[in-house]
DNA sequence: ATTGATATTATGTATAGACATAATAATTTG
DNA sequence: CAAATTATTATGTCTATACATAATATCAAT
């Protein structure tokens, strides 16, 4: 009664997710059909099943042919993180972006780099520092497969740091990500203005032309950084 | 003219990801409209919108109203990470799960904690340890809000942790995230069987009702953790 | 040329109806 | 009784059509 008047699939949606919120549909519980719910808001079966499929895709409600839809037990956590573009996250905190470029070369990888990029020839490594307002923000070590992306060998990266680079000339079609917390290295340590040891907050990205690797990168953060999402809101 | 027949909204996605990927329609570009879609694919334009609508909601498609649909400049990372459950997660990794109660009081929240919970008022305070094949996998400390969540002042907390109870009785609509790396602190440490200072990987959240909060929790790793995820794929 | 009204256009959403599919329930068979 | 078969059911998807909405393009008036 309280929401009467559909206003569309988002208002069944939210209407939906109130129901879910106050336990009036509790974890696990199996809710109306979609012919139902449909007479109940006064709309056809295709604008429920549009609300209820975005939430499901959210996690949560779980849906099964037959079986019906019932509220996720663990509504737990589907969080979207923006694993951001370093310049434009560094902007968007107000700061001035700069970029310094401080290794360049073409290398052999070793073992454990060459699982990583499944490939044991040689590859071009580069290490850059990204500054906000001239403090280091980010320490970037990179490794491009020069199999998959040869063009990289011209490319000199002293002014176009190799993310923003890679990411407007090379093709591809997976990323995976790994976040966690690391000992500074003796080598990152300096640049960060900290003692070898102290905590760092870690991304390795390895990207993927289908079955191709095409980079490897390790991002070390300055201190006090946090990645920050938010669940449901 | 390589995917002839579509089979379906998700067909006709897997052709459009793959003209994106192939660089066929670089970032930036304009691709065609749904009805030339529709006639190309041999379909009804809802299909090529169910397609196109849920490339964009993954941040591939930039789409406006009369201006049309764009591959996104900066196609990076909307990454969808699985905050897990513990006790789920340790399982899925093949481990025996066991959980132990450490400690639970009631106190009043220091200065840091109240702006956290907007309260001042007593709250929960519990610590515990979840445990992998008998060695401890993350650590739990917990501040329950006695205001929003009174039923907590009679849970022992002793055989179900504080997070699945919660999860299951108490409604929440919202949660903050911070992913961070942290030193351990001297009462950690021990418990995870570091030196306090080395690096953990930690996860903070805050639960909220509406406006009122539920719960702040911080989740410390044992070293070795990562969080893992894949963009596209 | 600038402003403002109007037309155009691509996406956004809703509809009823239809058939597909997967999973459960009911029934028949060995 | 257990196993195999069939019926039923809820969701999944597609279609054709219609109208809504936002943003741009066009053109008229000042």
């Amino acid at each position: 009664m309280s929401t009467a008047q559909p206003a569309g699939w988002q208002a069944i949606q939210a209407e939906v997710l109130r129901r879910v919120h106050a336990r009036e549909w509790p974890p696990g519980h199996v809710i109306p059909g979609e012919i139902d719910l449909a007479v109940e808001f006064g709309c056809a079966r295709a604008t429920v099943n549009r609300a209820l499929q975005a939430l499901a895709d959210e996690g949560i409600l779980e849906r099964r042919r037959k079986a019906g839809t019932r509220v996720a037990k663990f509504p737990v956590g589907r969080a979207v993180l923006d694993i951001p573009v370093i310049r434009q996250d560094i902007k968007e905190r107000g700061l001035a972006y700069d970029y310094r470029l401080s290794h360049r070369s073409v290398a052999e990888p070793d073992v454990d780099l060459a699982a990583r990029l499944r490939t044991t020839k040689p590859a071009l490594h580069i290490r850059a520092v990204h500054l906000a307002d001239g403090i280091p923000f980010v320490l970037e070590d990179r490794w491009i497969n020069l199999q998959t992306v040869p063009q990289a060998k011209t490319q000199s990266f002293e002014d176009l740091s190799a993310n923003e680079w890679l990411l407007h000339t090379v093709p591809y079609t997976k990323i995976d990500v790994s976040l966690s917390a690391e000992a500074a290295s003796a080598e990152d340590a300096p640049l960060l203005g900290l003692a070898p040891g102290k905590p760092v907050f870690t991304i390795e990205r390895t990207t993927w032309d289908h079955v191709a690797s095409v980079t490897f990168v390790t991002l070390t953060y300055a201190p006090g950084f946090a990645l920050r999402t938010q669940i449901g809101g």
